[in-house]
DNA sequence: TTAATCACCTGAGGGC
DNA sequence: TGCCCTCAGGTGATTA
């Protein structure tokens, strides 16, 4: 299930394979994702090249010399380049065939992903353009996190989970945050000191930088552009760990439903 | 304006 | 073995 470190690494897997080639054709086999896949997809992109492949937040941008394609993978999505003659299975949504003979194949089962076409300015598609920063950019720190969460109510394991306040920390990564960080995800964002939001803000770029190193996370749906798994399962000290040992104290991690999310954390290191 | 909830979707896993 | 149910998750839309 693709965070950012998971898109981050596919983003690093396909672009050297796709930048520079030539897109002779394209099919679309099922349009119904997300939103649906746009009409004239195939128009747009046939006869361009693919200049540059960048990421923001967790959406894909492929840039040709007449506009951008967008592409968020959802849950269960995922990109790899193939022969060409590969046959299709039943969630391949999507083969974007080169003059080379490969090809960039889209999958996703749950059909959470999405797909579309801006001619403008990518970053100021209605999707990007009121988006937090990035974890790992300097924009994101300690002091923006104090900044937008004061005076406010909601718990933070969901406020550091909204992309207005910064992108691409989702479920796991956010559990892991909090847990490094000492603070119980349903503390109210207005009632965290500045220095324990720094701490947080350490936390989430070590632990998503970390994640995108080892090539993002395994769980269920996950492969890289390669088809082969990532490998931050490992090093996960708390997410999916429900019952079990805290690996500081020893107390049982609890686990529970925070904004409808599996939610683990220990009651005697987080308060 | 804020917070909570709903909806979308399907594979995996468990119980019977 | 097969059927049924529950769970998981990101995020925009809707509701309170």
């Amino acid at each position: 299930m693709p965070e950012l470190p998971e898109v981050e690494t596919t983003r690093r897997g396909v672009a050297p394979l796709v930048c520079g080639s030539n897109i002779e054709s394209v099919t679309i086999r099922n349009r119904r994702l997300r939103w649906p896949i746009p009409e004239g997809l195939e128009r747009s992109l046939t006869g361009n090249t693919f200049l540059a492949v960048e990421r923001r937040a967790k959406y894909l941008i492929f840039r040709t010399a007449s506009g951008c394609m967008l592409l968020h993978l959802g849950m269960s999505g995922s990109l790899r380049v193939l022969p060409a003659t590969t046959p299709a299975l039943k969630h391949d949504h999507a083969d974007i065939v080169f003059t080379n003979g490969q090809m960039l194949r889209f999958t996703d089962p749950r059909r959470f992903g999405s797909i579309h076409w801006t001619e403008g300015n990518p970053l100021a598609h209605q999707l990007l353009g009121k988006l937090g920063p990035e974890p790992l950019s300097d924009d994101f720190s300690g002091e923006h996190l104090a900044k937008l969460g004061a005076g406010r109510r909601i718990s933070v394991k969901p406020f550091i989970m909204d992309g207005h306040i910064v992108v691409g920390v989702g479920n796991i990564y956010a559990n892991e945050a909090l847990f490094a960080s000492g603070i119980h995800p349903t503390r109210s964002a207005g009632r965290i000191s500045a220095r324990r939001y720094d701490q947080l803000a350490t936390q989430i770029k070590r632990v998503i930088a970390m994640a995108i190193d080892a090539g993002g996370t395994t769980l269920k749906d996950f492969t890289n552009a390669d088809g082969n798994p990532g490998y931050f399962r490992i090093q996960l000290a708390i997410y999916g760990h429900g019952g079990e040992p805290c690996p500081n104290c020893g107390d049982p991690i609890k686990q529970t439903v925070l904004a409808q999310r599996s939610t683990f954390h220990c009651s005697r290191c987080q308060h």
